[in-house]
DNA sequence: TGCTATATTTACTGATCTGTACAGAAAAGG
DNA sequence: CCTTTTCTGTACAGATCAGTAAATATAGCA
């Protein structure tokens, strides 16, 4: 098994999809940028989909991994881990290669609710949300699923609002929010 | 002025450009379904990009025409009005040709902010954002602006989650959470 | 009726798109 | 050393991309 030449792939066309968008970057300037030959990515990839698919599934992986990682670090109870996130996400806004999320972008590219790639969009948005879930489970807040819908909201909301103004500043002014509405959840 | 046959191409390329995105969308395409020929939608417009700049400009116009309006059909005063706002989009999710936010879509194919493309997309965001400013400051609510970029929040995730998630709930929840923040800003 | 602007069809440019064919170069494992 | 796998470069196929040229048709307006 050799499996570095086809991480470096996935890795180096996740950075160009990221950049350029899925439609504005072809297969043959991903051949330049990675160093790796277009037969080569056609050996491991049958198509531009399938590349494109494994690179959703490194960015969902990493994205969740570190998200989930830096809420645990940031707080120590589950219902301030729930308000750490929007610290974390101020983080991942400040980063100066932030571009938005790329599940949002990718479904915007992809739109067929039957297409494998918006499909994998979507579950990667369920699978936060069922993580946020068991936080406010964890937390005894009443009204879990609400409250989580809502704060839903303010991170999709915090991370377009973000990408298009060039600030920060949605992170902050989401926080807020949501600090007012999980307390509103534990006044029950 | 003759201006029917380039209105007819800007809104059938409105409908193309909304279903199947901006890049995945070829001038041949446009041509063979607006029934106009591609010579004469070249006179039209220099470049594919001029009229990606004219359709957002009839989008802008036609949404914003149309959320304002319903917005103030939906309630009487300021402050109702902008929980309205997510009445309003509610009736927008449960559209059948719904697909989400053009300007969200468009600022994720084009990134680089310096595009024109990119820029109307937020100048698009700012405008609603400026109307809800006047309404929560004619409603005489504390800190208008903050609160206004929390409702941003919910409206831009609102979006996102529905286009995702193929429900309308999105709206229901982001009206419960837009009004416990106008309560909270009216019992300053 | 004639002028003018805009419409049309058809064919084309050169570039780029995804995906493939083929022959040879490393490189690993036994 | 030899075999097998994986890599490489190059060239290509067939389609589509944005945009143009030129000749013609149509329509309103004088």
């Amino acid at each position: 098994m050799r499996p570095s030449k086809r991480d470096e792939l996935v890795q180096k066309a996740l950075e160009a999809f990221y950049r350029n968008g899925f439609h504005a970057t072809g297969m043959d300037m991903l051949a330049k940028e990675s160093g790796i030959s277009k037969t080569s990515m056609y050996n491991h990839f049958r198509t531009k989909e399938d590349l494109i698919l494994a690179v959703l599934r490194l960015r969902d992986e990493k994205f969740r991994n570190w998200l989930y990682r830096r809420m645990a670090e940031l707080a120590p109870t589950p219902c301030e881990q729930l308000i750490a996130m929007f610290d974390a996400l101020g983080e991942w806004f400040r980063a100066p290669e932030f571009k938005g999320c790329m599940f949002i972008k990718a479904s915007s590219e992809f739109q067929d609710p039957i297409h494998p790639i918006n499909k994998h969009c979507a579950d990667h948005k369920q699978m936060i949300e069922n993580h946020l879930t068991g936080l406010a489970g964890a937390a005894g807040l009443t009204q879990p699923k609400e409250l989580v819908q809502k704060l839903m909201l303010l991170k999709e909301g915090a991370i377009v609002c973000a990408q298009l103004q060039h600030t920060d500043s949605p992170a902050k002014y989401a926080k807020e929010a949501a600090t007012d509405m999980i307390n509103l959840a534990n006044q029950h």
